[in-house]
DNA sequence: GTAAGTCACTGAACCGGGTAAGTTGCAGCG
DNA sequence: CGCTGCAACTTACCCGGTTCAGTGACTTAC
C-alpha cells in the first residue's frame, strides 16, 4: 500500500508541493481557505509526514536516545527505569517525539551507541543515568555537540544540563526519623560505590550520623541486585553488635534483606527496621508493607524529557533539582525492641 | 561539528559518491584496492551513514516499534516486558536495528501510535503484545501490510506470524506437582480474562483439574497488580474450604499473596502453597523464595526479534512455539498439613 | 584486427519533505 | 494611472544516501 505524500495532497488541492508544506506546517504563506481544504485532504487519506524525509532536510529526527546499562536480570525487576521510562513518554509523546532504546553493557560501549546515533543523526538528544564521578561519558558527550540531560548528581557535568533530587536531605531525614523512634545502630547497605548520587548519599548518612553522636555507623557496597542485598544483610545481621535499622539503596535490596532477616527469624520491624529507597509498589506488595524514601520517578523522567526538549531547541538549561524525595513510614519501621 | 558524509569521503578518495556507497554496502562494481581505501578514510574520519537519507532512498527505517499498554504502575514492576525488552536488543543491536518504544493507555491508542509511526516509515514492523480474542489490532496491522510478530497466543492471526509458549502444558504440570504433593484444593489467581494467554491457561487448568477429580476448584480473575492479587487471595483465604495451594497468573500477584498469607498469620508453606508463572528475581528474593514456572524471557524476546526481521525481509514466518516452561520447585510449596 | 564482453567507475535521477527566491494578482495610495 | 506593497502562491534546489544507465579502458575470442 503506497503511503501518501505531499505531492498527492498537492495533486488532490490543486497546488504545490511547497504550498502544502506551509499549510500543515502552520507556516505563512497560504490563505486560511487553502489551509484548510489541505489540512482536510491530508486528514481523509491519513497522511503522515515521512520522518526520514523530514530528518533529512535539515530538520529534527524527532526522536531521543536512552541507553540502560545495567545487567538484563536487574533491569527486568528495579521499577526505577520503568518509571523513569513512562515519565519520558508522557512528555514526549505530547510532542509526538519518539523514544530509542538500547541496552548495553559497559559504558565505553555506551559511548559507541551515541557516536552511532548521533552520526546516523538518528536522534535528537539523549538522557543520561547512572552518572558517575569524572564520567567518561562527559566529555564525549561535549565533543560531539549532542543535546543531553544528565539524571543524577550534581556533579560537574560542564554545560550539560543535570536533573538531580535531594539525596542528601533525604538520607538525613531517615536517620533523624530512625533516631527518633530510638534507634542507635543504623547500618546501610548503599547501591554501587562509583556512581555519584551513590556518593552523595554515602556523605550525608556519615555527616548526619556523626552529628547525632551515633558511631558503629557502617555501610556495606552493594549493586542492587537481590543477592547482593541479601549478602550485606547477612554479613550485617550475624556479627555481633547487629544493627537495630537498614537503609537500603534500592527497593529490591530492601526486600531481599526483609527476606534474609525472616529466614533468621528475626521479627520486622520488632528486631530490625527497613527503610527502603525509592518508593514502588514492591514496598507496599511484601509483609511488613516497607517504609520507604518516595519520589515521583515518572515526574523525574517527564521533567528531564522536559529538559532534554529544551536543551535540543537549543535554549540553556541548567543545573534543575526534581520534587522532593519525603519518608513514607509504614510496617517495617518501629522503636527497638 | 558538521557530521561527515559520503562526499566528504569521495572527495578525499578522489572517486564519485556512487563509488563510496557501493564500497561501504559491500557491492559490486569497486575494486578490492578502492573499497580498501574507502573504508580507512569511512573509519578515518568516523563515517555513520545518515539514516534518514538511507531510509528515505527506499531502503528500510533499520527500526523497530513496541507499545506498551500497562498502566505505569505495573509497568514499573512487572520484570516481563524488561527481560522481553532486553531480547529484543540483544537480537536488534546485532543487526543494528534500533527499538522504539511508546507507552500506550488502550488498544485504540495503540492502533494510533502504528499508524502513525508506520506513515512516517519510523519503523519497519512491530511487536505486537497482550493479544486477546479478535483482537482489533490485527485487521488494522494486515490493511496497513505492516510487518509484525504476536507474541502470545496461539490465537487466529491470519498471516501474521506468532510465537507462543505452551502455556497448557505448563500449567497442567504445576497442577499434577500439586495433587502429587497432596494438594485437592488449588485456586488460581488470573491475569487479565481477555487476554488469549489466560484464556488458554484457564481451559488447561480446569481440564487437568477435572482429569484428576478435583472439585471447589476456582479461578478469580485478577489484573497482574499487586492490589488485585492481595485482594484475591483475602477472598480465597478466607472462605470456609480455602485452598491449601494457589497458582498466581505473574510473579508480582504471588508475592503479594505470600504477603497476604504472612499478615492473616498463615505459614508458607505449611498452610499454603504458591506457584508463581514466569520467574524472576522477585520469586527467589522473597522469604520463603517461590515455586514458579520458568521460562527464558529474554530467549522469548530474541526469538520474537528473530521472526520480525524474518518478516520485515519478507521471508513468510508461521506460528512458532518457544522455549518450555518448566517448573521450579522452590521452599513455597510443600505436602499440605 | 575488431567485435564483444567485463571491470571499475561516473553522472544523474531519485526518495519526500523544507524553504529561499521568484512570480503573480490585487488592493491601496498619491 | 502608475507605483508600491503584500498576500498567495509556484519554482527550484537542498538534505545524503541508493541505484541505474552510461562510459572508457582493457581483456578475450574468433
Amino acid at each position: 500500500m503506497k503511503r501518501p505524500t505531499i505531492a498527492d495532497i498537492a495533486r488532490r488541492a490543486g497546488v504545490s508541493k511547497g504550498a502544502v508544506s506551509y499549510a500543515l506546517n502552520g507556516q505563512p504563506g497560504v490563505s486560511e481557505a487553502t489551509r484548510k481544504r489541505i489540512l482536510a485532504i491530508a486528514q481523509e487519506i491519513g497522511f503522515n509526514a515521512n520522518s526520514a524525509a523530514r530528518a533529512l532536510s535539515g530538520a529534527r529526527a524527532r526522536a531521543v536516545g536512552l541507553t540502560l546499562c545495567r545487567p538484563a536480570r536487574i533491569l527486568g525487576i528495579e521499577p526505577w527505569f520503568m518509571g523513569l521510562i513512562s515519565g519520558f513518554e508522557a512528555e514526549l509523546g505530547a510532542q509526538s517525539y519518539a523514544l530509542t532504546l538500547q541496552v548495553v553493557a559497559t559504558p565505553e560501549q555506551e559511548i559507541e551507541v551515541y557516536r552511532r546515533w548521533w552520526g546516523e543523526r538518528r536522534i535528537d538528544g539523549v538522557i543520561v543515568t547512572d552518572i558517575r564521578e569524572d564520567d567518561v561519558r562527559i566529555p564525549v558527550l561535549q565533543q560531539l555537540q549532542l543535546p543531553a540531560v544528565v539524571i543524577g548528581g550534581p556533579g560537574d557535568t560542564g554545560p550539560i544540563a543535570q536533573i538531580w533530587s535531594d539525596d542528601a536531605g533525604a538520607i538525613t531525614e531517615a536517620v533523624r526519623y530512625l533516631v527518633a523512634l530510638g534507634h542507635h545502630r543504623i547500618a546501610r547497605v548503599s547501591g554501587v560505590p562509583d556512581l555519584l548520587h551513590t556518593q552523595v548519599r554515602t556523605k550525608a548518612f556519615n555527616e548526619v550520623c556523626a552529628s547525632l553522636g551515633l558511631d558503629n555507623v557502617v555501610t556495606l557496597p552493594a549493586d542492587y541486585t537481590g543477592e547482593e542485598g541479601s549478602r550485606a544483610t547477612r554479613r550485617l545481621l550475624i556479627g555481633g553488635d547487629r544493627p537495630t535499622a537498614i537503609i537500603y539503596d534500592n527497593d529490591v535490596m530492601a526486600v531481599a534483606g526483609l527476606a534474609v532477616a525472616q529466614e533468621m527469624g528475626l521479627s520486622v520491624p520488632g528486631d530490625l527496621s527497613i527503610v527502603a529507597w525509592d518508593d514502588s509498589p514492591l514496598c507496599s506488595l511484601v509483609h511488613p508493607p516497607l517504609t520507604a524514601l518516595s519520589r515521583d520517578i515518572s515526574a523525574y523522567g517527564a521533567q528531564a524529557a522536559r529538559e532534554l526538549l529544551n536543551a535540543i531547541d537549543g535554549k540553556m538549561v541548567g543545573n534543575v533539582e526534581a520534587g522532593r524525595v519525603h519518608l513514607t513510614p509504614r510496617g517495617s519501621t518501629a522503636p527497638p525492641r
